[in-house]
DNA sequence: TTCTTATTTAAGTAGGTACTTGAATAAGAA
DNA sequence: TTCTTATTCAAGTACCTACTTAAATAAGAA
C-alpha cells in the first residue's frame, strides 16, 4: 500500500477516462449521446466517420466507462453510463471556454454571428411556460426528440422546419430549442421562422442542460 | 460557417483539453497544482520525474490552457489557470469512481484499508471548529500549507509527525487533513497519533475542496 | 436454409506521445 | 566576467492512436 507503482496505476485508470474523451470524434459522440441514446449506424452519420471507425470509438467510450450499450434486434444502442459524464463534458467545456481565445476564435467560425439571434435563458422560458404564451419547437433529429423533449415541445427537426411552417401555431412566440451551445440547428430555425414573419428566440442552452437542471422530461410513447 | 471541417476543429480543441489531462503524470501534476502553485522541481520530485520530462507536462498543460506560470527570479512557478480547472479535475474523479470495479480496485490497493480509520466530513469539523474543540493538522508539505490552508490549521508535514509529536496540543481531539481522497498522509498521521495514544480523526476530503466550497482560507505570511 | 442488415474484428499504415539524454537559456551570485 | 542553479529545447526511440479496407459475426427476414 501507497507506494509509487500503485500510486501511477491509480493516476493513470483516471486518465483513461480523460483519454476517452482526448479526442474530437468521441467529444462529438458524446455531445450527441447527451441527448438520448443511439445506433452505431445513426453516431456514424452524425459524425461524417466509416461505421468501422465509429464502432471503435465507441468501444473505448464503453471501456472508459463513459458510454454503455444494449441490444435490440440487429441494433445496438448505445448511451451515456451515468449523469456523472454529462457532468464531465460540460465541465471540460467550460474549461475550455475559461482558456480564452482559441476556443472563442473556433466557436466563432463554426457558430457565425448570433449578434441579431434572439435568445432567452432557461428560467426565463419557464417562466414564459407557466404563463402558457409560447410555442416551443425541438429542432433536432427526430430520435433525439423520442429519447426525451422539453414537455409540450413540438419536434419540428431542423430540416422540415420550412416545409412545415403551417403546422407551427400562429400567433404565440416560437422558442427553437436543441443540442445545446454549440448546435446550430435552433440558430437557424429561428432564422428561418423570423424572415417568415414569425417571432421566433432561441433558447440559449439546449435539452441536456435543461435535463441536467432536474426539470421535467416528456418521452415519447413507443 | 457551420460545415464540418469547423465543427471537427471545434470539438478537436475542446478535446485538447481533454488530451492534457489523458496522462497518468499530467493527472498527478493537476492534483497537487489543485494544493496551490509549485516550482518545476519541486513537482519532479512529487511526481518522481526527470525535470526535462515534467517540464514538458507542465507545458502541455499550459499550452491546454488548463495550467498558468509565473517567473519569480530563477523559479518558475505553475499553479491551476482558473477554478473550473479544479471542477474538471473533480468531475473526472467522479465520473472514474461511478464506473464502478476497477477503479475502487486500484484506490484499494494504493490506498489500503481504512476500516479502522476515523473520518470526519467537513460539515462535521465547521461544528467542531466552531465548538473550538478541535486542533486541526495539516500534515501536507511545508509549500502547500504556505500557499493556503485551514485557518487556525497547524503545519506538521506528514514525514515530521512522529518528530514534532510535543509541539501538538494535548487534551483535545486532532484533526489531520491532507491533499483529498487519494493522498495517505493524513491516513499514516492519524495511525501514528493513535498509536501514540492521541484521540486522532482525518477529514474526508482535503484541502482543495474545502476552498471550493468557499470556505475561509488562510495564507502564510511571506 | 440462404439472404440481408447492423455491427464488430483484424490487419496495416501514417502520425502522435512519453520518455530519454545532452545541449542551450536565463537569472542571480561571486 | 565566470559560475551556479532552474528551466527549457532538440533529437532520438519505443510504443500508442486514428484511421483505412476487408473479412467475420450475429440477429432477423424470406
Amino acid at each position: 500500500m501507497g507506494d509509487q507503482q500503485e500510486k501511477d496505476a491509480l493516476f493513470d485508470a483516471l486518465a483513461e477516462a480523460a483519454k476517452a474523451l482526448g479526442n474530437g470524434r468521441r467529444a462529438q459522440l458524446i455531445d450527441i449521446l447527451g441527448q438520448g441514446e443511439r445506433s452505431v449506424d445513426e453516431l456514424a452519420a452524425e459524425i461524417h466517420q466509416s461505421m468501422a471507425n465509429t464502432s471503435q470509438h465507441l468501444q473505448r467510450l464503453l471501456r472508459a466507462g463513459l458510454a454503455c450499450s444494449r441490444r435490440s434486434g440487429t441494433r445496438i444502442y448505445y448511451s451515456l453510463a451515468s449523469p456523472a459524464v454529462e457532468r464531465l463534458w460540460r465541465a471540460l467545456r467550460e474549461t475550455a471556454e475559461a482558456h480564452s481565445g482559441e476556443l472563442g476564435d473556433l466557436v466563432r467560425a463554426y457558430v457565425g454571428d448570433r449578434d441579431g439571434l434572439s435568445m432567452i435563458t432557461r428560467d426565463e422560458l419557464l417562466l414564459r411556460l407557466r404563463q402558457g404564451d409560447v410555442v416551443v419547437l425541438d429542432v433536432r433529429p427526430q430520435p433525439e426528440y423520442e429519447a426525451g423533449h422539453i414537455p409540450g415541445a413540438l419536434s419540428v427537426p431542423f430540416s422540415d422546419v420550412k416545409s412545415r411552417l403551417r403546422e407551427v401555431p400562429q400567433g404565440s412566440e416560437i422558442v427553437a430549442y436543441c443540442r445545446g451551445p454549440y448546435c446550430l440547428y435552433a440558430d437557424e430555425a429561428v432564422r428561418l421562422l423570423t424572415d417568415e414573419g414569425r417571432l421566433a428566440t432561441r433558447l440559449e442552452e439546449g435539452f441536456p442542460e435543461w435535463k441536467a437542471a432536474g426539470l421535467p422530461i416528456e418521452h415519447s410513447a413507443t
